[in-house]
Formats: structure tokens, sequence, C-alpha cells
DNA sequence: GTTCACGATAGTGTATACAATTTTATCTTT
DNA sequence: AAAGATAAAATTGTATACACTATCGTGAAC
């Protein structure tokens, strides 16, 4: 694992944690993940910060780094916020539409149902959060675009984890909903599906379930 | 400059430069930060990582950090995003507005109209940001507050330096009539007046002076 | 057999040392 | 005198050393 700069050590993690190669609660010891990735400590605890930032991972006292769990409440609390910016969003999107735009998310969502029928979950995954932040670059809005994105990598955590091949699918087919009414300027009906999307990506979720620890040295190979 | 945690470090950084003791394009050198505060490199450097991260300051490679100066472009996407927000934010408020809730609000407006009164410039600033967040807060919706301070205080950079009294005054004047209109639970005004208020606090904004830099010690002083 | 105490071990928090890069100052050249 | 090259100083980037805290295991007391 040479050149790796702490840009390099945040992408990994955050890829190994959204993937669920590392699953919430496990331990990521510094002088473990500094031997795996051929650095020192110095570069590990900037990236160890960086995450905690992120939420993706929380810092407690002398006690060391995990992978953030999300409670239940905060995962209502993220949704909350993603229908709030989103319903905004679409408005926004249609008063400076273009058929380039629309053609633009219909190549998206062509690669996310390859992917939902490939069995692809990582790849599905980061699609189905990607169509909300191609949204927000289409506006020019990178601001938008940043936000949008940490909310989303955010609760991947919970996504990824509890989302069933038929939701994903289901997802998708919300997606095509949606432009289809961002075509036809239909903003009520894309503010109302888009809204309805969230929620349903929220209610598929299950959060009653009992979560492992994992190894970090198996999960980064 | 004793007991000084990171936390400690970036709250004393944030302050001098949301209240502009810091002028945006100063140099904020590791070891003269380090001698202000009585610790080593290691907790400056942690610090300024993550104002980097607030986008407080910005680093560039093997150069040091400097206080952020937002470009025009990027302050308008700011209040981009929070007129989404906010827009959103006042209907889901209402949707669950009670008297105790108008009452902290306007109890809120009464600290601002003191501050504005006493050209208190530093806490005036920081009350008229103060009043959205304390609206997502009373909303139950942690990260709603978190982003939406995020936000402001990203942009108080802005505000702060170009905001003039009239302008202050302004402000909790709209406040006010926001209030009323969230007491009167008439939603379309409410959001209207939120919508408003931002697109004129963004107008109030010249972005076309130059900015002198600063000398960290006075500013820390 | 269970609980508590205590020491050994491992891990985090901070400071310092060293390498690499940039900035500044000096000197040369035109 | 201005511009450029070069050496010295200062500053950042990374690694290592050390102090402090938590964890784990062993053993004694009940």
């Amino acid at each position: 694992m040479e050149n790796s700069t702490t840009f390099t050590i945040v992408e990994a993690l955050t890829r190994a944690i959204v993937e669920h190669r590392l699953l919430p609660g496990a331990k990521l010891a510094e002088q473990k993940l500094a031997s795996h990735f051929g650095v020192s400590r110095t570069l590990i605890r900037q990236a160890l910060f960086q995450l905690s930032q992120n939420k993706l991972i929380r810092m407690e006292p002398a006690r060391g780094a995990f992978v953030a769990a999300p409670s239940v409440q905060e995962a209502q609390q993220v949704f909350s916020v993603r229908r709030m910016i989103e319903a905004e969003m679409v408005r926004g999107f249609l008063k400076q539409v273009t058929p380039a735009k629309i053609k633009a998310l219909k190549a998206h969502i062509k690669q996310e149902r390859e992917a939902v029928h490939q069995e692809d979950v990582p790849g599905r995954t980061e699609l189905l959060g990607d169509f909300h932040v191609r949204m927000a670059k289409l506006m020019g809005n990178q601001v938008l675009a940043e936000i949008l994105g940490e909310l989303i990598s955010r609760c991947a955590l919970i996504t990824l984890m509890y989302q069933s091949r038929h939701a994903a699918q289901h997802s998708t087919e919300e997606h095509e909903a949606i432009v289809v009414a961002l075509a036809e300027k239909d903003e009520a009906l894309a503010v109302q599906l888009m809204n309805d999307h969230l929620i349903h990506v929220e209610a598929s979720l299950t959060f009653d379930r009992k979560i492992p620890t994992h190894d970090i040295a198996l999960a980064l190979a």
C-alpha cells in the first residue's frame, strides 16, 4: 500500500464502510491501520478525524475510533433533511431544465437498471445515491451537491445493509417516474414523487437487526 | 493559554475568523499559533484540518493555511441552499407549532433588537444567524440544526464584513414578520417572508471590496 | 464460584525530531 | 538598477518517542 496520502486513506476507509466490509461498531485501531497502509499513525489519525466529521465513524476519547452506527432517530432526521432539500431542489431544477439535463438523468438511470439487474450491490447503492447528487450538480450548485452527498453517504451505512434487491429496483422505477415528471415540467407531481420516493426508501429500512463486528485486516484486503 | 484542547483552539480561531479579527487571506502559520496557544504543532494541525472542512480556512499543500475568502459564486450557492432548506423548514415548523415555540422565537428576537441597538456587531451577527438555527432546534431536528449552523457560519465571513447597521435592523424586523406569520399559521406568507428575507440578506452584501490581511498575534490577543 | 484488586499489556494523546518544500535574502549578471 | 540564480532560513509534511489512559488477565478474598 504505497503512496498513501491522507486522501487515499479516507477514500479506502469510506469505501470499506459504505460497502459494509467494515461493519458498524468495528474498532479502527490506529497502529493496525498504519501497518496496513504502510504509513505512520500521524496520517491515520488525520484520516480518522476527517471521517469522524463526516459522521462515518465516531471517536471516543482515549478509547479510539469505531465505525458509526447511526441511531434510528438520527437516520430519520437525515431523511427529513433530505426531503426538505430535495423537494426544493426539484422546484429549482424545473426552473432551469433543458433537454440535455433530462437526457443526462435518463442515462444515469440506465446505469442504475444494469447494476440492479446484475446484483451489483455496492455499485447499485452508489448509483442510487448518485442520482440525487447528479441532479444537484446539473443545477450547477456545487455546495448543494456536497451537502447532499454527505447526507447520502452518511446513511449509506443504513440503506446498504437493509435495502433488498426488490427495494433497489423500486427506487430505480421511482427515479424514472421523477424524470418523466421533470420532462413534462409538472412541478407538483415531481415534488410529490420525490417526497414519496424518500419516504419509501426510509420506510424500506428495518432498524431492528443486530450488527456483528468485523476484522479490519480482512475488510481492507 | 493553558488547557487548550483541539476543541478550544477551533473555537478560538472560529470566533476570530467569524468576528473578523482574522481577515480573509490571512496566513495561519502553525508555529506561531502553537506558541500562542502554548501547545505543539500537532494540536494546531488538527484544529486547522477541522476548520478547513468547515470551509472557514483553506489549506494549500506545502504552503499552509489561510483564512477563506469565499467567492461571490460560492456565497450565492450557499444562500441558494439556505433558501431551499429554510423554505421547507418553515413548512415543517408550522406542522408542529406550539405557543411555547412561538414564545421562544419572540424571546430570541428581543435579544436581537438589543444587540442591534447597542451596536454590538459580533453579538448581533451571531444572534441574527442563531434565529434560523433556533428554529431548526425547536423542530427537534439536530441534523438540520447542524447543517444550517455550518452554512450560516460559513458565510458569516461575508455577512459580518459587509452588513451595515441598517441591514441588521432590517433583518430583525423581517424575523419578527416571519414569527407573526408563523403564529397565525399562514404557511404561504411565512415561506414567502423567509425566502424574501434570505434574498434581502444576500442582496445587501457587496462583493467588490478589497480585503486587507492581518496579524494573527494581534487578532488572538 | 464470583467479585474485586492489581499488575501487565495495548492503545490513544501530545510533543519532538527529521525530511522535503517553499520563501526570503544575497549576490551575480546584464 | 532590474532580473535572475543560488544559498540560507523558515515552514510544512511525516515519522517517531514518550506519557497517560483503558483494557485484559491473573490472582486473592469472600
